[in-house]
RNA sequence: GGGAUGUUAGCUCAGUUGGUUUAGAGCGCUUGCUUCACACGCAAGAGGUCACUGGUUCGAAUCCAGUACGUCCCACCA
């Protein structure tokens, strides 16, 4: 029923209605903008820029409302609370939705000019880049959205090609070649990071290779490397060796068999040649230890074109290589008839023509997991190509020294050693990509290849002069390199670009805001982006750039499935938003989700959130609706109510500000719901509602409010919107005084005793509840309760008889027909109404207490009755054992003598 | 294959240097309740040999070893 008193407060809060207004309002006064400010202490948040052209997915969800709990209480702690946010261009990622796009427009990439492909990604990111900024002031970001920065806009560019430049002149980037991650899909190198290994049934082929009978016979001379006639099964067994190979389409790539020199069965194959299948060229037998003599056959085909392994065999032998793919994963030239096709085209092709020739023995399936690219999904071709690289060596041992050394706080701590192993181990870093959505390599060729490296092609020519000793030299004669950078190239440098710390490093904000505190991000970008902010910052600030990393965990379904888009597991965001509110979503994220453990997403969790803010809501409600009399004395219970709660606060304040210090955010608001729900709600407005009909007294509901403005301000990290509706809605308010920048309180003192006697006076409200509820009382009527003994509830009887519903508290003997309920350490008895009191069901209640009691007594026995127990244990554990023992013993008899009695 | 880490109620997780009742929370579940803030609610309740085996100790969910299963990272045998 509608409480008359409140027919303009809904009794269903709606966030629908409020958010868009309370953010809009906030932005108007600028609470979200920071400035230098050396009277406070900087608290700094540097987000993880989402790609420019990404749409908000539930991880973001999660990442971002930690991000913005972590920057509002910093903000109400009064320190100078900067949440900076930004996009990343992202180069392949967005390369590829560039290229899709034209080519839905029936553009190829390679039909257009660099320049024109930029114009087209210019266009789309200025179309379609930072809605996901947008979409984060739904779920109420409170950014400072004046310093928003992009990877790309010009500033950062310039600061990329800075650091570029630097590494160069001071020799960490050199240029070499490598076997690089192919991804034919994205014709791009890319870095090991971004390979994900895949589990796939694959095939393995074995092939037979015939030997080769004289070096320099007829045979060789006479077949001919045209012929086309296929070698045929007439071989007899000591003729050929069979080769296991799971890529028979690289067979024309092989520069040797290799056996182990252990292998007694390939030992007579020594000095020997051997003849690829189908093509008949001759390729060496060597000998090696990297082969396992029990894998396959023994005998492994050796590639260094297409196989890492391989190539690092190549170099031990001093064997040629040769490079059978294209850059889009097709044959090239050297595959002859196969030429043109593409690879896995191929190995089916060759597989039939080998058999068709005989020369394949059998298919196995096989199960081995399989490298493909992160970003396009392709199949990666380990390859050979020229490639820019950066040396790691001079940057890992300081870099992992922070780590160890708690500089920077890893949070869970368990990614130490996972940083550790990945930094001692690291190689140098592929930087460029083969794509132009990107920072340009600033690197210039002259007609005889000596290299230029400046940040400017002004600065370029001027150095090419210099080198070439050629005043007249154009910069037309210079040709700059065609790749791009790495997209980490530049997120690297973003904590300190974010404050144009390379363009000039001694500007206001970068000495003020750097080093940044909490950088909250996914542990799956700990190497690629945290390990290197690490190393940027100590190389070019001096100065590790966060103290604390949150790593958070991954949003799953509830069959702990990774949510994707291919699954259509999840939920868009802003749906939810629209249908439950911002803070609800928020708080849903947030349940159960500690730091580091991934978070099984149910729509359950959002719908708890919704919940509970209802709760909030109403309980304003029920405070709002009142009637007050300013003259009425406050009641007893009232009056214990408030001195209880105080502390309770006071208690909770404490505790969240420890779950903070220790970044358990799940914690933390745990705390709060329950002080909110169970406190708050359950205990403290039950006890200070007025008697039915009557107003309630002044005093009690300037308390109540004011415990409850607390209760806002504690909450609003968590429920930034509704906390703000329901302080304007609570009392009128200066202009500039809202909740998202009052004060975070303070820890007080904490009675503890007070608080542990209330408790034990709310296990007798609990206990006479339960015995009601047991005999199908309703709690409407009420009934007298007799204490044996006075003390336990001593000064707390209101709070027993409100809250339990008891008409009068009396010590004295039980009376005939009361139920005993031993309870809060003191042994009572509800007098029932005529006619509910049965005999059996006591008896086997008492029965069932008394064995549980005996039970406990036992175990507390065998400790006391054990010699050295007594002889060893601390003072104070014997002790609380003689206490518990002489409890329960009292215990015991209490209920002994009840069960007499009846 | 190497290395980390985990296994506590149906689910998701706490459990701080071994000893505060015979292990806690939230959700879920069961029962009762249209009680004048809220059924997005109220009250009560049930539910666990702390994966298994062994060891250290007066005492182990907690420390040690092994086993099983899981997760993650690294390296990958064609």
């Amino acid at each position: 029923m509608e409480n008359a008193a409140t027919p303009e407060i809904p009794k269903t809060y709606s966030p629908q209605t409020v958010e868009g207004h309370w953010y809009a309002a906030w932005l108007a006064r600028g609470f979200f903008k920071s400035s230098p400010n050396p009277d406070k202490e900087p608290y700094t948040i540097v987000m993880p820029p989402p790609n420019v052209t990404g749409v908000l997915h539930m991880g973001h969800m999660l990442n971002n409302t930690i991000q913005d709990v972590l920057i509002r209480r910093a903000r109400m702690q009064g320190k100078e609370a900067l949440w900076v946010a930004g996009t990343d261009h992202a180069s392949i990622a967005t390369e590829a939705k560039v290229v899709a796009m034209l080519k839905e427009q029936g553009i190829s990439k390679r039909d257009i000019t660099r320049e024109q492909f930029l114009e087209h990604a210019f266009a789309w990111k200025d179309k379609y880049g930072g809605i996901i900024l947008e979409q984060l002031k739904k779920l109420g970001a409170s950014c400072d959205w004046d310093r928003t920065r992009f990877t790309m806009e010009p500033k950062l560019t310039e600061a990329v090609l800075k650091v570029f430049v630097d590494l160069y002149k001071k020799g960490h980037i050199y240029r070499g070649i490598r076997m690089v991650n192919w991804d034919p899909e994205g014709r791009t190198a890319i870095a090991d990071d971004e390979v994900i290994a895949k589990e796939m049934p694959m095939k393995m082929y074995y092939l037979r290779y015939e030997v080769v009978e004289e070096v320099r016979g007829e045979r060789s001379e006479v077949r001919g490397e045209d012929s086309e006639a296929p070698l045929t099964s007439d071989l007899s067994p000591l003729t050929y060796i069979t080769v296991a190979t799971s890529r028979p389409e690289t067979i024309m790539a092989d520069v040797a068999v290799c056996f182990n020199p252990t292998d007694e069965r390939y030992r007579w194959l020594k000095g020997r040649k051997l003849r690829i299948p189908l093509f008949g060229k001759e390729i060496p037998a060597i000998f090696d230890e990297y082969v396992a003599v029990d894998f396959g056959t023994g005998a492994l085909k050796v590639t260094p074109a297409h196989d890492i392994n391989d190539y690092e065999l190549g170099l031990r032998h001093n064997l040629p290589v040769i490079d059978a793919l294209n850059d889009d994963g097709t044959l090239a030239a050297v595959g002859g008839a196969y030429a043109g096709l593409d690879r896995f085209v191929v190995r089916r092709q060759i597989a039939k023509d080998l058999k068709e020739a005989g020369l394949l023995e059998k298919i196995d399936d096989y199960q081995t997991s399989v490298s493909t690219s992160e970003r396009t999904g392709a199949v990666i071709e380990p390859k050979l190509s020229l490639q820019w690289f950066l040396k790691m060596e001079p940057f890992k041992a300081q870099a992992l020294e922070a780590v160890m050394s708690d500089e920077v706080q890893l949070n869970p701590p368990k990614f130490k050693n996972m940083y550790r192993t990945w930094m001692e181990g690291v190689r140098d870093w592929c930087i460029s990509r083969q794509l132009w959505w990107g920072q340009r390599i600033p690197a210039y060729y002259l007609a005889d290849g000596q290299i230029v490296v400046a940040e400017t092609d002004a600065e370029a020519l001027v150095e090419a002069r210099k080198l070439t000793g050629n005043p007249t030299l154009q910069l037309d004669q210079l040709r700059q390199d065609d790749d791009v950078l790495d997209t980490w190239f530049s997120s690297w440098l973003w904590p300190i670009s974010v404050f144009d710390g390379f363009e000039d490093p001694n500007n206001a904000d970068i000495n003020y805001y750097y080093p940044t505190n909490d950088l909250v991000t996914a542990p799956e970008i700990l190497f690629f982006w945290v390990a290197r902010m690490i190393i940027a910052g100590q190389e070019w600030r001096g100065a590790v750039p966060f103290k604390n990393v949150y790593l958070t965990g991954i949003v799953r379904d509830a069959q702990g499935r990774k949510m994707s888009k291919s699954l259509g597991n999840s939920p868009d965001p802003l749906d939810l938003i629209a249908e439950f509110g911002a803070d609800a979503v928020r708080t849903g994220m947030l349940f159960s989700s500690p730091a580091g453990n991934d978070l099984l997403y149910d729509q359950k969790l959002i719908e708890q959130g919704r919940n509970f803010n209802n709760k909030l809501w109403n309980a304003f409600r029920l405070l709002k609706g009142w009637e007050v009399d300013g003259a009425a004395p406050q009641l007893a219970a009232a009056r214990l109510a408030g001195e209880w709660f105080g502390a309770k606060l006071h208690h909770a304040i404490g505790q969240l500000d420890a779950d903070f210090a220790e970044y358990r955010l799940s914690d933390a608001l745990m705390t709060v719901y329950k002080l909110t729900w169970d406190d708050f709600c359950s205990t403290y407005l039950e006890l200070i509602k007025p008697p039915y009909g009557a107003p309630i007294d002044g005093a009690t509901l300037a308390q109540a409010s004011g415990f409850l403005e607390t209760l806002l301000r504690v909450l609003h990290p968590f429920v930034p919107f509704l906390t703000e509706e329901i302080w304007h809605r609570l009392a009128p308010r200066a202009d500039r005084a809202y909740c998202c920048v009052a004060p975070w309180p303070t820890p007080g003192p904490v009675d503890t005793t007070f608080l542990g006697r209330f408790e034990r006076a709310l296990d007798v409200v609990q206990a006479v509840r339960n015995q009601r509820a047991a005999k199908g009382l309703s709690p409407n009527l009420s009934l007298p309760l007799v204490a044996r003994d006075g003390a336990a509830l001593a000064g707390l009887e209101a709070v027993v008889q409100k809250l339990a519903n008891v008409s009068t508290l009396t010590v004295g003997e039980a009376p005939a027909g009361a139920v005993p309920v031993v309870a809060g350490g003191t042994e009572l008895a509800l007098v029932l109404p005529e006619g509910s009191f049965d005999v059996e069901a006591e008896r086997a209640r008492l029965t069932k207490d008394i064995e549980y009691t005996r039970g406990f007594l036992l175990s507390v026995d065998k400790k006391l009755s054990n010699e050295k127990f007594v002889a060893n244990a601390k003072p104070e554990i014997l002790e609380a054992e003689r206490k518990k023992h002489a409890d329960g013993l009292a215990k015991l008899a209490q209920l002994e003598a009840q069960l007499a009695a009846l």
